[in-house]
RNA sequence: CGGGGAGUAGCGCAGUCUGGUAGCGCAUCGGUUUUGGGAACCGAGGGCCGCAGGUUCGAAUCCUGUCUCCCCGACCA
């Protein structure tokens, strides 16, 4: 293609807006434009990347089993009923919704278990028929809280989404792993560093799940790491060893009470009582469970050194949302200001669990429910009942893995694909069933596996630009090679660009004819803003001595090249590029 | 939704405090000269100063309301 005929539209300055590299660099580079928060044209450029991204999931996925559908992102709220995750999505405020003329309520797909499930239970109806592997790329709509990052975080993008169908568990752990494996190679052909962590399922539900990231800084997701141990979790999920208190199991000593005057939390506490460790305290962190129809207050004993997980939390009360409870409400629920609520004398309106770093402690320090008093020398069991204990710590860098009890690492990453064990969640909630061999009906056992396609785009210009724009992979880029005549006035070069471009369009490869009327300076920098990965260039040289240079956007070579040597070279180093990002 | 910031040409910004004919750089269009690292000169076009109301002889500027966008938190591919 002549790069004059295409639409490239590229710019010096970066968008006020943009805060990360990844959105930065596709605004200035023309590739997205945005039309409001979190809404943004897809240029024709990021078009090609978005195809090739999709052609390499498509066969990956065709490879394993998986065929392609198109699923309707208009779904009913009755369907949505039926599964109960209506009330899950209402209560998030995650779905986006519509009406039609006669008053009935549509989501904009989020996902779709419901419709596929719906699918898949009108029409298959036999363990024959089992296993059954269903995709599509397609947009979905989050009604994000925020959005934020160009791609990263956006109300509508591109979602390969894929459900697996399977007669029992046994057949679902292979499907999990077979679609685990496609996943690996997705990424490594889209050029990407990704690797999977530990994941908690979220909305979504199931017994198992697991999130592929792409390690950059401006990725949102923590991630804890048990170096040399293959362990690797978000920071939701993840669990370390616990490093005990100096208090774990001391003999007790009497309950005392003391005026705490103002003495709020632990920083403080710590303050105005300098011989007490934060390890040897308990605070009391007070949320809110929301349903639906119903709100339950809770009250998590924590020890003051650690932080409550709240998706752990919210895992355990089995709410559909956590919220803070309003100092009105703490007034109303525990007779105290906020800042001394304790488990000793706690209003019976609570639910109360402990996490696990408090089930050893004796002589600690807490809170008794009244303004301006603390508690010390506190012994569970003798001074308030034993509650239920869970496991709701926030893990933290640092701290002893739980495999190998090697320091956890954080690293900073970018979720591109998230795969679930859905088990009869779905299937059973909707009375999808299929006759097995003994001719009963069972519930169908799921599997979901999304990935984010541009999010992925976003994900490789995050991880692998440099300052002088984005560097595609050959995989993933708009074109694999451009060929740039930097004298676009002479005839004899113009006649040499043509046919090398020419030639190496015939060899297969994906080129690009610069022709566009820029000053060499200026056409350069916009090809390396964005970023082919092979850049050939015609000018002075080619006419003084019959060379050509080769640029490498990659590792920033150039080389230079006999004329009759060009066409040749850069075919081999694209198809190499293209195998190497095989597996 | 809570807290902080911003809306002026396609993009990046100044002007607002202290009211008085709307500016700069880049981009765009025409012309001449250029052509290996974001060229030079000459000329041109482009604005409801987010929107609505108010104060004033006069509002981008002051006041009120409202919408939008960005940043920090909860959500997720």
């Amino acid at each position: 293609m002549r790069a004059s005929q295409l639409h490239i539209v590229t710019y010096r300055n970066d968008p006020a807006d943009a805060e990360v590299t990844s959105h930065k660099l596709m605004a200035r580079a023309g590739y997205i434009h945005k039309i409001s928060a979190g809404l943004y044209v897809y240029a024709p450029m990021l078009q090609r990347t978005l195809r090739k991204i999709s052609e390499i999931v498509r066969q990956e996925l065709d490879g394993i089993g998986g065929q392609e559908v198109t699923l309707p992102i208009l779904q009913e709220q009755a369907l949505w009923e039926r599964s109960g995750r209506w009330p899950v999505y209402m209560a998030s405020r995650t779905m986006l919704t519509t009406k039609d003329r006669k008053e009935a309520t549509y989501g904009l797909a989020p996902t779709a278990e419901e419709v596929v499930t719906e699918y898949v239970s009108a029409t298959t109806k036999s363990y024959k028929q089992l296993p059954l592997s269903l995709y599509q790329i397609n947009t979905k709509f989050r009604d994000e809280l925020r959005p934020r990052f160009g791609l990263m975080r956006v109300k509508e993008f591109i979602m390969k989404d894929a459900y697996s169908f399977d007669a029992d568990e046994a057949g679902l752990d292979a499907r999990y792993e077979a679609f685990r494996q496609a996943y690996v190679r997705i990424f490594q052909r889209c050029g990407l560093e990704a690797f999977g962590v530990d994941a908690d399922a979220g909305d979504i539900g199931g017994s198992g799940s697991m999130e592929f990231m792409v390690a950059a800084d401006a990725g949102e997701d923590a991630i804890l790491i048990e170096e040399g141990a293959d362990y690797a979790a978000n920071v939701e999920k993840a669990q370390s060893r616990l490093v005990p208190s100096a208090c774990d199991g001391e003999a007790p000593r009497p309950l005392r009470i003391e005026a705490t005057p103002a003495v709020k939390t632990v920083e403080q506490l710590q303050a105005f009582f300098p011989e007490v460790a934060a390890d040897r305290m308990v605070k009391t962190v007070l949320m809110m469970a929301v349903w639906a129809d119903r709100e339950v207050p809770w009250a998590v004993l924590m020890r003051g050194d650690q932080e409550v997980n709240e998706v752990k939390l919210k895992n355990h009360t089995g709410g559909l949302a956590l919220r803070m409870l309003t100092d009105h409400e703490i007034v109303a629920l525990t007779g105290a200001e906020p800042g001394f609520a304790g488990p000793i004398g706690l209003s019976s309106a609570f639910s109360i669990v402990a996490d696990e770093s408090v089930r050893a402690m004796n002589n600690l320090l807490c809170g008794l429910n009244q303004t301006d008093k603390h508690a010390l020398d506190v012994n569970p069991g003798r001074d308030f009942p034993l509650p239920t204990f869970a496991e709701l710590r926030t893990a933290r860098a640092g701290e002893p893995g739980p495999r190998t009890g090697a320091p956890l690492i954080v690293k900073r990453g970018i979720e591109v694909g998230h795969i679930f064990k859905l088990g009869t969640k779905y299937s059973a909630a909707m009375g999808a069933v299929f006759t097995d061999e003994g001719g009963r009906p069972k519930p169908f056992v799921m599997g979901c596996y999304g990935i984010g396609v541009s999010r992925v785009a976003a994900s490789a210009v995050e991880q692998r630009s440099d300052s002088l724009g984005i560097r595609w992979p050959v995989s993933i880029a708009p074109y694999e090679v451009a060929v740039a005549n930097l004298s676009p006035k002479d005839d004899e070069l113009i006649a040499t660009a043509e046919g090398l471009y020419t030639s190496l369009k015939n060899n297969g490869l994906d080129a690009l004819y610069d022709d566009r009327a820029l000053a060499a300076g200026a056409k350069m920098k916009d090809l390396e803003l964005l970023g082919f990965p092979f850049v050939v260039v015609i000018g002075r040289g080619t006419k003084t001595d019959g060379t050509v240079e080769l640029r490498d956007r990659a590792s920033g070579a150039t080389e230079t090249l006999p004329l009759s040597a060009l066409v040749e070279t850069v075919t081999a180093r694209v198809l190499a590029a293209r195998r190497g990002l095989l597996p």
